[in-house]
DNA sequence: CCAATCTATCGTACAGTGTACGAGATCGCA
DNA sequence: TGCGATCTCGTACACTGTACGATAGATTGG
């Protein structure tokens, strides 16, 4: 975070924007760290800035305020979920959504503080452009698969769709519950609950 | 909040102790009006106190500490979730799980903050003897009914009990996900995919 | 009825928070 | 070299939770 001299640049303009997008990019995975290790009451910009070596004041040059950091890191953890979601995926195979979903709920596992920040928030208009829509990804894809595929009778579709629906919402209420260690009631483990899911409201059946 | 001069009393000791809870009750019932009216951030202990007429020291006469009194509107929170969903409850009748189900929801949406403290802590522990398991009441009632009903070949038993366990899960997935206001890529309104997880996931339904 | 004790109240203080302001340093460019 | 723009961050202020201790009032023992 020390102020790299820089000798050659085309236009200083771009040049500065990038630097400036390239510090914002590293405070953000500092505040990610912290997040992860300590939990949210932990990021402080204090804290952040000190793990940067820089004085706190300094952060405030690449993001407006500290809810502003807390959108950065939403941003990234979106990022990271589809990211995650879309290589796991084995859409079209006989797997189904068994890969994609995994790989949400391990992400959610991994990121316990970073996934409840996700959905903390209620998600206003100007955040609908920025952010995913969590399972969004997945969920795109299998409405496209799906419209594409000749059931354009619609009633299937539409019914597929809410399937899709009803599936991200239990999948989210699972990574929520088991996040907050409240799935000590039912029986089996993680993997059994959500293979039951998947058995019995994963879109694919039926 | 101010003191009440007491004249008689059968044992002083007693009185003292449900004075005391009283008082507690009170000022939980201050933090959470304003935790429903202003968010969690505006639960200071200045404001919970002011709001009383009273200084901020008087209130650790009452409650440890700030933890003490999130607990304690978490506690009030799951009383105030049993008791709508017990009310509401018409298991043993054609609506089944519905009425139930309907009240945890419409808990959940007019007290949204209160609902997502009731989630966000990890379950310790010693809360579990504290608090209920959010869907618990309904929860347990199907289980006694179900395993009171003859099934007990214990195989269709287990897959009633894993099945409200689902719908629990998608329950509070709706709820959560409603809160943060991340359904409006899904098509219908909150009491179109009530009726859909009703319809789909719902215990009652073989 | 008085003195002793015990309890509730809360003023003050301290460490920690986000961040506004502005002084100084450093930069790119003429 | 000079100048204007930008970056850095020390300081300060209004908040937070809450530890400590003084005060006042109630309760109790004699």
């Amino acid at each position: 975070m020390t102020h790299v001299p820089q000798t050659t640049r085309p236009t200083a303009r771009r040049w500065h924007r990038a630097d400036h997008d390239q510090r914002r990019e590293l405070i953000t995975k500092t505040a990610l760290k912290l997040l992860q290790t300590k939990g949210l009451l932990a990021v402080t910009m204090r804290a952040v800035a000190s793990k940067l070596g820089v004085g706190a004041m300094t952060l405030y040059t690449y993001i407006e305020d500290q809810h502003g950091l807390h959108r950065e890191m939403v941003r990234r953890g979106f990022e990271m979920l589809n990211l995650g979601c879309a290589e796991n995926s084995t859409l079209g195979t006989d797997e189904g959504w068994r890969g994609g979903s995994r790989a949400y709920l391990r992400f959610a596992m991994e990121n316990p503080n970073l996934y409840k920040l996700m959905f903390d928030h209620f998600m206003s208009d100007d955040d609908k452009d920025l952010l995913h829509g969590g399972f969004q990804h997945l969920f795109d894809k299998v409405k496209g698969r799906l419209s594409c595929e000749g059931y354009e009778g619609d009633n299937l579709d539409r019914e597929s769709r809410a399937r899709a629906g009803r599936f991200w919402i239990a999948l989210h209420g699972l990574a929520t519950l088991a996040i907050a260690g409240r799935l000590a009631v039912l029986e089996g483990g993680l993997d059994d609950l959500l293979d039951d899911l998947l058995d019995h409201v994963a879109p694919d059946q039926a």
